[in-house]
DNA sequence: CATGAATGAGCGTTCATTCAT
DNA sequence: TATGAATGAACGCTCATTCAT
């Protein structure tokens, strides 16, 4: 049973799952998804058994939602943290890349672990690929990038060929970080920042 | 055994590695290197037992080592058949990119199972990740930019930073072919090309 | 898991792990070692499924040193149940080994299952024998044995010679009993005693 | 097929056998009898299929009494090399013993492997032991122990349990020199004449 | 609320052996 | 004569999961 009566957690329930939940986000983060075994997260928590796990959650699947839930929970946080998008899709664009990277850089260990779950997670056994989320952020880049071109501010490219160019290259810091920790973030973030105005930005003088 | 004494393969071995290969390399490119097992290679096959590939392969390791080894040799034969790289840096980072995205055209399976490995496979139970084709792929690209800024034809971005990007944005071209496989690939070849041609470009003017 | 949090074992628990020891060890004393697999050990039993005995040990490996420690255990017990070495090496000598017939001859299982262990496993697939009890045991008669010949009541034998001899005569007659059951052990132990008492006796009227 | 229609072997044919018999042996002696799977020796013996062995031999059981049957026409040569027996049941116990260290030391590898096929192998998967030659051996120093008695020059001991001594304290012997290869064999027999010797003679003065 | 105990299914691997040249 | 190819069975081991307190 994981709810009461009143079809709510006890607060020692919820620190359990937290801790479970946190754990294994650390597993994943640090050995890969496929690490995160049950038995591997009963070890590293302290339990005893993985009969405790299976307790405060239905199955695998249910852990590992819970996991996501956690990190868009976090990455949520984050977002409401950020100042409001600016007007200019220009700042928009700068603003979305810079806050992509510092998010990287204060979760790694989120941005790890959601990163190999995406990649490897099968819920269910059917679906390869959560590609809601994915979607979620390459929507938003492509929002901003056809506001853009609304505005004459940006140059015909297609917006959406543009965004996935963008979110990949966001969604690999959290790879890079785990070979290079000392990277230079704010540097890395000016040179895409750069990078992609120079390839947005409408011509002066005309032409495509 | 897989070798008689003169170290060759007889013509039956050979086809029948390769069939198991081949498999394999389905297998992972349709469901992820994790459901490459003995077991379902073996049924796919039509082999009756898993003992068949054993008798073929060293083992888990081997058998990857032989899908990957057959993959790079895929690509390299694409990479031959291409035209030299053109002297100019412009040209050449154009027809990288364009090449690249040909290659995900023409090869999608070896492309989507070399991914999968590259991400999940452990060889040995050590290493987690191969970083040395990365690399390779990043320093050739890297290599291009560095001779476009010494030709004052790019502008001074960090090539690493750069190179990383224009990577990045080709390796995910397997990914999205498997959720999209009609996507326009001759489309999206012209727009990464455009769009790193804007970001490299030297200002005329002058500036950073 | 194995243990809780006190590093304690329930009463099933140890019910379950001393049950999978002993018919282990009855297994590896009736049919030999390399006999003693999971599926034997949990048919025998009366348990469903080798993941049983996984579950209580961390793997063969631990099972054996289960089986040994019990082993040693019961030797141990039957060690300090005997009355005190006598002073005199000719007595002690006598003593050993009668005390150590007497132990194969009530401890007939274990000091068979114990033989063919020391024999076959292998542990970590590395050391081929583990020479280490062997040697106690030869050391603690060659300690009698020196100890007689610096008192003169034996003579100028090699000690580590007649230790090693000793020994094997007592080691060999876990294997005896396997053929012939019936072996009257009360006269093989004065058959030995008195061949290893006229073997190292100090001839009275001197000589080598 | 293992014969020509004039049931004989060719030449060839026996050199094979020959080859397979003693890597057989040669892995059996130094990594024991476990080790010598029809994988090890057709890798050492430069065979690449397992099926020349299976070709060679009816099955694992046909192989290793081959191994044995060679090792016993080694002993047998042995022996008839030897001087006649002793008329003296005293200096026959002498020479017998001598003789068993000698055929130790100058044949180790089929000593070793003679005591491992004993102790692990069990043909047609029945009989856990195969007593016929050890019975031999123990009966010959038996008859040298009973000719002795009746002679008077030895005491009433029982001749069975002194000839399983002897023999025990031989057969150790090729375990002894896997872990010391330098043992001075000469002294080690010359402790064990010494220590039978004295063991078994009748008492000038009478007794038992 | 937490767990102890047990489990079926699957993993890669190795075994001696058989079929077909 | 020798082998290449394939195989069923068993091995120890790990997986997530279920039953019963």
């Amino acid at each position: 049973m994981r709810v009461n009566k009143q079809g709510e957690r006890s607060l020692t329930n919820q620190a359990r799952r937290a801790q479970i939940v946190q754990v294994t986000m650390d597993l994943i983060a640090e050995q890969g998804y496929h690490a995160a075994t049950f038995q591997a997260v009963a070890k590293r928590a302290g339990i005893a058994s993985t009969r405790t796990i299976s307790y405060h959650f239905a199955g695998k699947d249910d852990l590992i939602a819970a996991v996501t839930t956690e990190i868009f929970g976090v990455i949520g946080s984050f977002v409401a943290g950020q100042a409001t998008a600016p007007d200019d899709p220009r700042d928009a664009l700068a603003a979305y890349i810079r806050a992509a990277v510092a998010l990287n850089d204060t979760h790694r260990t989120e941005m790890k672990a959601l990163t190999s779950i995406v990649l490897d997670h099968r819920p269910g056994g059917s679906r390869p690929y959560d590609e809601k989320q994915e979607n979620t952020a390459v929507g938003r880049v492509q929002d901003i990038l056809e506001r853009g071109q609304q505005a004459r501010v940006f140059r015909q490219f297609d917006p959406w060929v543009m965004a996935v160019t963008v979110q990949r290259s966001l969604d690999g810091i959290a790879f890079l970080l785990s070979a290079r920790p000392d990277l230079d973030l704010g540097h890395y973030a000016d040179e895409l920042v750069r990078t992609f105005a120079r390839a947005t930005i409408a011509i002066p003088g005309g032409g495509s």
